[in-house]
RNA sequence: GGUUCGGUAGCUCAGCUGGUUAGAGCGCACGACUCAUAAUCGUGAGGUCGGGAGUUCAAGUCUCCCCCGAACCA
C-alpha cells in the first residue's frame, strides 16, 4: 500500500425519512451504492467513514405516531430500529447509522441557526397560518382541505387542488377542514416564523457552485436553474413541537416561538455533521477532523449519494446553510445521484401491492441476490425497470452459472482428481499468459469504474472477469491434460483455483456476504483480501502450495420460473391487463 | 402550465466534444466440450437509433416542430 496515498473518503448516503420500511428503489437509489463505495475504497486501503442516518422531525411522522397511538419519540425508536435492521440485513456498511432526532443535531442545528442569525440571514417574519380548534394545532398546508375556489371541487388540498391543479393558498379555501382529525372549527391566526435570507447568499453560492469541478452536468446544472431563477427567503421553523426547539442567541428559549421548531428541511442535512458527532462520541474519535477545514478536514473528499429528487437540496439549500455560517466548514466535492427505480415502468407501491420492500426482499433471498441485481442495473443514465424476469435472467446467469458454477466446477475437479489440495506441479503456459493480460486489463477497467462511481459499468465488469475465468478454463481443459500429462493440468487447476481467490477479492463491494464465504473457504487471511492493485498486480499465485480445497456449497441457487410466478403474483409483475 | 432529462436490437441498457460495416448482457438458433448448479466455451440471426423537417462533405450524436414517458417547480 506504501505507493497509494491513504485517502480520506467521507461518504453520506441520503437520510430515509423514519416513516415506514424502504422499498428496494430507495436502497438502490443512494444507501447501496454508498455502500459499495465505501466497500470498495475500504478495500483499497482508504480512510472512510460512511455516515447515515435516520430523518425523524416533521409532521408525517407525528401523524403516524398519532394513527399508531404512540408518543412519537417512542414511535420514531420503533421505526429507527426497523430501518437500522433492514439496512443491516442488507449489509450495508455504515460507520455510524444516526438519528436527526439525537441531542447533537438539536445543539447544532440551534448552532447554525445562531451563526446565521449573526451574520444577518434570518430574521422574523409574520404569515398566516390555519389553526385547527379541533386538534390543538396549526396546520401545514396539506393537512387542510377544502373546497376549491377556482374549480369547487370539495377535496382542495391547502396547497394545491387535485382537480383543476391550481396551486393554492390555505387561506383561501372555502368550507376548510381539518385533515387530520375532519374538524371545522379553522381560524387563520397572524404567526411568527423565521426566514432564512438565501438571497442574501446568491452571490456566494453562484461562485461556489461554479466553482465545483467534479459534479455530474445534470446536477450543475440544476443547481445554476435555481440561481438563474433566484434564490428565495425561506421559512425555517413550523409550528410543530416534535423537532428542534428554536432558542434565541443566549440558549434560552427564544420569546414567541415556543411552540415552534425548525422546520425538517433545515435540520435533516445538518444532521450528517452531527451523525458524524454521534460516531465520534461513540467510538472516541474526532468528528471535527472530518467536517471543519480549521480542524483537519481539508483533504477529506466528501461524497454524497441521494436520489434525483434531492440534488437541489444538496447542491443548494444545505450548502445555503454551511457556506452563510461563515464557518469553515466542509461541502461536498462529489456527488451522485440517482434516477428512479421503477417498478415494471411504474410507481412502487404498498396499497397496489407492487413492488418488495426491503425487509419483504430479504424474506424472499439473502441481500447478495438483491445488491447485484440493484447495482448491476442500477438507475444511473435513467429510470431503470426492475422486472422478475430480468431478476431473474440476472441472478440465474451472473450469480449462478457465471461465477457459482466456475467455483463449483474447479473446486470439485481439485477435489476429485487432486486430492483436495492445491498441486504445485507444471509451469505456466500461453493460456496463463492470456488470463494474465486479461485481468490486468479489466482489473484496470474495473477499478476505473468504481473510482468514477459508474456501477452498472463495474458490475458489468466483474462478471466479465469472471466470464474470463470460464473461457481461461474453456482453454486450458485441465481435464484432457490429465489423461495424459498431470502437471499440465495441475497448472490449469491451481490457475482456476487462484481466480476464485481473485473472482472473491473483487466481488466484496458488491456481493460481501458471498465474497466472504469464498475467502473464508479458501482460508484467506484478511491481510490478502484487499483490492488487488491494477498496477501492481501480483499475478495469480496467492494460494500457497499444497493449500487445502473444499468445495464450498452451491453458492447460489436457481430462481426456478414457478418460483418466480408465485412472486410475482405476490408482489405483482407485469400488469395483465 | 414552465423547466429539465429520457424515447437505440424481443427484454434491460452502453454509445465523450458529429466521422470507417451502431455495441453489451439476457433471450433465441446452431456448433463444441464434458471438470461443473442440463452449467461452460464458440459462432450466428435480429435495429431505416420515437416521428417529421433542417444544418453539414458526414448525424443515433447539432437546430426546430410534433408524439410518448419521467422528474422538478422552494
Amino acid at each position: 500500500m506504501a505507493q497509494t496515498p491513504k485517502r480520506r473518503i467521507l461518504i453520506t448516503s441520503a437520510l430515509p425519512y423514519i416513516n415506514g420500511i424502504k422499498h428496494l428503489g430507495n436502497l438502490a437509489g443512494s444507501m447501496l451504492p454508498a455502500d459499495v463505495f465505501a466497500r470498495f475504497q475500504r478495500l483499497r486501503g482508504h480512510d472512510v467513514l460512511y455516515i447515515c442516518a435516520t430523518d425523524e422531525h416533521g409532521t408525517p411522522a407525528e401523524l403516524a405516531a398519532q394513527q399508531a397511538g404512540m408518543d412519537v419519540r417512542a414511535y420514531c425508536d420503533q421505526q429507527h430500529d426497523i430501518q437500522r435492521a433492514a439496512g443491516a440485513g442488507f449489509d450495508l456498511s455504515y460507520d455510524w447509522f444516526g438519528r436527526s432526532s439525537s441531542p447533537q443535531n438539536a445543539r447544532l442545528t440551534q448552532h447554525f441557526a445562531n451563526a446565521l442569525e449573526a451574520r444577518g440571514l434570518i430574521e422574523e417574519r409574520i404569515s398566516k397560518q390555519v389553526y385547527s380548534h379541533d386538534d390543538g394545532r396549526f396546520l401545514p398546508d396539506r393537512y387542510v382541505e377544502g373546497t376549491c375556489p377556482h374549480c369547487d371541487y370539495d377535496k382542495a388540498r391547502g396547497d394545491q387542488c387535485d382537480q383543476c391543479g391550481r396551486l393554492l393558498d390555505p387561506v383561501d379555501l372555502k368550507n376548510p377542514y381539518s385533515a387530520v382529525s375532519g374538524g371545522t372549527q379553522i381560524e387563520i391566526r397572524d404567526t411568527a416564523h423565521l426566514f432564512l435570507r438565501q438571497s442574501e447568499l446568491q452571490d456566494t453560492l453562484r461562485d461556489w457552485v461554479e466553482g465545483a469541478t467534479d459534479w455530474p452536468p445534470l446536477a450543475r446544472s440544476i443547481a445554476l436553474k435555481w440561481l438563474d431563477e433566484g434564490l428565495r427567503d425561506r421559512a425555517i421553523t413550523r409550528d410543530l413541537h416534535w423537532g428542534v426547539p428554536v432558542i434565541g442567541p443566549d440558549g434560552t428559549p427564544r420569546p414567541g416561538f415556543e411552540n415552534k421548531v425548525f422546520y425538517v428541511w433545515f435540520d435533516a442535512p445538518i444532521e450528517y455533521i452531527a451523525a458524524t458527532e454521534e460516531w465520534a462520541e461513540a467510538t472516541g474519535s474526532d468528528w471535527q477532523s472530518w467536517w471543519r477545514r480549521d480542524k483537519g478536514a481539508d483533504d477529506v473528499e466528501y461524497v454524497e449519494f441521494m436520489g434525483k429528487d434531492n440534488v437541489a437540496f444538496h447542491t443548494v439549500s444545505f450548502p445555503v446553510t454551511l457556506l452563510g455560517s461563515g464557518e469553515p466548514w466542509k461541502t461536498v466535492d462529489r456527488l451522485k445521484a440517482f434516477n428512479w427505480v421503477t417498478w415494471y415502468g411504474g410507481k412502487f407501491s404498498t396499497s397496489h401491492r407492487r413492488g418488495v420492500f426491503m425487509d419483504q426482499a430479504l424474506e424472499l433471498l439473502p441481500s447478495d441476490y438483491w445488491r447485484w441485481y440493484l447495482m448491476a442495473n442500477a438507475p444511473e443514465g435513467s429510470d431503470a425497470a426492475f422486472t422478475w424476469e430480468g431478476f431473474q435472467a440476472a441472478i440465474n446467469s451472473d450469480l449462478a452459472n457465471v461465477l457459482g458454477n466456475f467455483v463449483n466446477r474447479i473446486t470439485k475437479y481439485t477435489a476429485s482428481k487432486f486430492d483436495g489440495a492445491l498441486p504445485a506441479e507444471g509451469t505456466p503456459g500461453e493460456d496463463e499468459a492470456w488470463i494474465e493480460t486479461e485481468i490486468r486489463t479489466r482489473l484496470s477497467q474495473l477499478t476505473a469504474h468504481y473510482e468514477a462511481m459508474e456501477f452498472r459499468k463495474a458490475a458489468a465488469e466483474t462478471r466479465a472477469i469472471w466470464a474470463a475465468g470460464n473461457e481461461y478454463l474453456t482453454r486450458a481443459a485441465p481435464w484432457v491434460k490429465f489423461k495424459t500429462d498431470r502437471a499440465a493440468a495441475a497448472v490449469g487447476v491451481r490457475t482456476g483455483l487462484n481466480l476464485v481467490a481473485l473472482f472473491a477479492r473483487i466481488a466484496q463491494p458488491l456481493i460481501p456476504a458471498t465474497a466472504a464465504r469464498l475467502l473464508d473457504a479458501l482460508q484467506i487471511p484478511d491481510a490478502d483480501r484487499s483490492w488487488p492493485d491494477p498496477d501492481r498486480f501480483e499475478g495469480l499465485d496467492l494460494l500457497p502450495e499444497g493449500h487445502p480445497i473444499s468445495p464450498p456449497p452451491v453458492l447460489f441457487m436457481k430462481l426456478e420460473d414457478a418460483t418466480v410466478a408465485d412472486w410475482s403474483d405476490q408482489f405483482g409483475g407485469a400488469p395483465a391487463d
